[in-house]
RNA sequence: GUGGGCGUAGCUCAGCUGGUAGAGCACCCGGUUGUGGUCCGGGAUGUCGCGGGUUCGAGCCCCGUCGCUCACCCCA
């Protein structure tokens, strides 16, 4: 409130301490993808306009009202991302990354945009981790997409979470049922505007969160229904996949997804903590939109999941850990000589690959000590003129209040025992 | 785009039917000439979001405006 300038509207920032819980979640959902062998990809966040016309679909709210576009010096129509699948796919096209083995498995991590009303865990500027297997169709790529999601969420101590997944099957079931649904809401008592909604993507209906669309909808013809025994087969496929690794699942056969591009396996995880807002992440099966960009005809597989979301999911079920600033040791030089022998001391230790903090200024010896505990460090060392006349001192460990006398020399392998002692407790 | 709630200290908030602004936490110093967390003492901090109006007098009432927030549509 005091400053002149303040972040632009809904955006999500990240400062400490909460940081730290950013950066761990990033790495815990970044582990059971590299376990999967599917490497980084690091992309721009900014596109050619088009290529999410053309790749999210024109009939899309992402595409039709929530894009940041603008136009660049050169007149070119520029988009900030509003998700991941389009640019993974124009980059795997365009650099021929389809060209070897397949499937091609990549993960991605960064800020995505949507000009979207903010509310709670929805922002304009969101993150999101992802995950895309290109140029196989197998119901265990599915399950094992899944699973990479499933175990990061796990990995955090998530469990007031579920896994909905159905089925969008082929092409002519999706024609199939398509009639049938348009001609069921076709006798509908829609207001203007959700028939608009309805004509561009007839499935958003079941989306619907108002109680009367809800109840018109009940006994709307359902595209798991409609699937060919082939489509069903698959489905049935990717359930005992999942089954095999222990990852349950409900059958959502109402649950829609915002992106055009999607058909067969489609999945959402959604927690019960969030809000309005529950979806921690989602994706699916896309069969076309390769082809739709300009590459060959492969199909592939992928997910997002929202950070941002997750953290509050963590949040909500409290198991956010408390120990995510983690300091090994802190030093106090104790006069203005000491300094520099603090100093190197510091970094001599810092190269040995410890977590060192020391104080620095003049403050008292009691403000230093205060500082020390407030760093979280599990011990600290006073380092003046009686430790380097007598080439020992107090090293003290910061929960027990307790402290040894160690030899200067030695204290490099006398803190990495100590360090390990209070990793068992 | 539509609707609700809220803007007071760094943070969370209190402030009665209008009488000139407070608490807790955090921060700094000291009680202890070289050892933190508890305790005790002391200290700094506000254009009460902004602009206008009513009034002898506005944090409080009225109008406008900006911002934040939650929800709808929709989505991570």
């Amino acid at each position: 409130m005091s400053g002149r300038y303040q972040a632009p509207k809904g955006v999500s920032e990240y400062f400490p301490p909460r940081s730290n819980i950013f950066a761990f979640v990033g790495q815990k959902l970044t582990a059971p993808a590299l376990a999967a062998g599917y490497e980084l990809i690091e992309l721009p966040i900014f596109e050619d306009t088009e290529l999410f016309t053309r790749g999210v679909g024109e009939s899309t709210d992402v595409v039709s009202k929530e894009m940041y576009t603008f136009e660049d010096r050169g007149g070119r129509s520029i988009t900030l991302r509003p998700e991941g699948t389009a640019g993974v796919m124009r980059a795997v096209i365009e650099h021929n990354l389809d060209r070897g083995q397949l499937p091609v498995k990549l993960h991605y991590r960064g800020p995505f945009f949507r000009a979207e009303r903010p509310q709670a865990g929805r922002y304009r500027q969101f993150y999101q981790f992802g995950v895309e297997a290109i140029g196989l169709n197998d119901p265990f790529i599915d399950a094992e997409v899944i699973g990479i999601a499933y175990q990061g969420f796990k990995s955090l101590g998530l469990n007031n979470f579920k896994l909905e997944i159905t089925s969008l099957g082929d092409s002519d079931s999706r024609a199939a049922h398509r009639t049938d649904l348009v001609k069921y809401i076709s006798g509908l008592k829609l207001d203007e505007e959700t028939k608009v909604r309805a004509e561009k993507n007839p499935l958003r209906l079941f989306d619907d969160k108002r109680a009367e669309v809800k109840a018109f909808m009940k006994d709307a013809p359902l595209l798991l229904d409609y699937l060919n025994a082939e489509s069903q087969e698959n489905f049935a496929n990717v359930q005992s996949a999942l089954q095999s690794i222990d990852i349950p699942f409900e059958i959502n056969p109402h649950m829609v997804r915002g992106l055009d591009y999607y058909t067969g396996t489609t999945f959402e995880f959604v927690h019960s903590g969030l809000g309005a807002q529950s979806g921690i992440g989602g994706g699916g099966r896309y069969d076309g939109l390769m082809q739709t960009l300009g590459g060959q005809d492969l199909s592939g597989i992928g997910f997002g999941l929202g950070i941002d979301r997750v953290i509050l999911a963590m949040e909500a079920e409290g198991v956010v850990p408390s120990d995510l600033k983690y300091i090994d040791l802190y030093v106090i030089p104790l006069g203005a000589s000491f300094r520099t022998a603090a100093f190197e001391m510091v970094n001599r230790l810092r190269q040995h690959g410890f977590v060192v903090e020391q104080s620095f200024g003049d403050r008292g010896l009691k403000g230093a000590m205060k500082a020390a505990d407030k760093s979280g460090a599990r011990f600290s060392l006073v380092l003046g003129e009686a430790e380097i006349s007598s080439g020992s001192a107090e090293l003290k460990d910061m929960s027990s209040g307790e402290s040894v006398s160690v030899t200067l020399s030695a204290l490099a392998s006398t803190l990495a025992e100590k360090v390990k002692a209070s990793n068992k407790a």
